[in-house]
DNA sequence: TCCCATTAGATGACACATCATCTATTTATG
DNA sequence: CATAAATAGATGATGTGTCATCTAATGGGA
């Protein structure tokens, strides 16, 4: 077997078997709330700068690019979003949270807590600055570098 | 704002951002050869343990935990894998690579090497090694686990 | 032998993601 | 002012992922 690329092909695998497993977890994290992770990203996004267009939640959102409109659609109908065509500009939609919303943020903020808990119990604040500090590499030059650094993880 | 898993919080958006670039590199290496990501990962898993039933190719698989039916038989459509009832336990299916699979399958490792290079252009092997043994820790007890050593990347 | 628990795989339901295309508006330009 | 270019968002198509449930086949125990 060729093990040139090993290591390179170990990151790759490992990368995506994190991401699912963590997925995993948080969305069972999250369920007794009614939301799934990427709704919960939402939501955080839109309480730190609502009101804000679908447009420019697509640039902030890590979980998707392009424009939000199916998973923001799924949210209004369940009462987490309200959605206002703009007055003066009646292309954009101002998106804010609904009361059910900021009160679901809440139980959110702590099962996310929760989560961080777990993974800080695994790993010392110093590895995980040198592992951000490596994966942030990865993402310049990238779509996702603006929208990690609006959102402060860069 | 809460800082206080900052580190964390950094963690989790950017395993995730890491995930979906790497994703979207490996797809676009891999349109012309017209596969997705997911069966290319089949396909190396099938070359290298084939014949093999679904359930443990499911087992096997980073990609996707579970039965990987749909995955299996959007490939089987394709001609890229023989599904092939087995004789004496006819709950069971074999999967093997057709010819046209093996041909693709050549493909698909320059195209992984390009990505590789890629990896490697921006990582020493030191720092992969590292990476590497951090994200290993949080998979440890969890089902990917096995999937992850079976395949030679713990 | 007969019945039932077990097992492999298929399938329905739901929520993403991504890409291309369409529609409704607004704005720029001749 | 009229029309074309640009822009925001919606929508269709396709391919995942995940979970629950269903079906078909096997095998073990009364």
């Amino acid at each position: 077997m060729n093990t040139e690329f090993k290591e390179a092909e170990a990151f790759r695998y490992l990368i995506l078997a994190v991401q699912r497993q963590g997925n995993k977890m948080l969305k069972a994290y999250l369920k007794n709330i009614g939301v799934t992770p990427s709704q919960a990203e939402v939501m955080s996004v839109l309480k730190k700068y609502q009101p804000i267009a679908l447009k420019e939640l697509g640039h902030l959102l890590i979980c998707e690019e392009g424009s939000p409109s199916r998973l923001v659609e799924r949210m209004v109908k369940e009462n987490l979003i309200e959605r206002i065509r703009d007055q003066r500009d009646s292309r954009y939609v101002r998106l804010v949270l609904t009361p059910l919303g900021n009160e679901k943020y809440e139980l959110i903020i702590k099962a996310e807590a929760d989560m961080y808990h777990r993974v800080e119990a695994l790993y010392s604040k110093e590895e995980l600055m040198t592992a951000n500090q490596m994966l942030r590499k990865i993402i310049l030059g990238t779509p996702l570098e603006q929208a990690l650094e609006d959102r402060g993880f860069v």
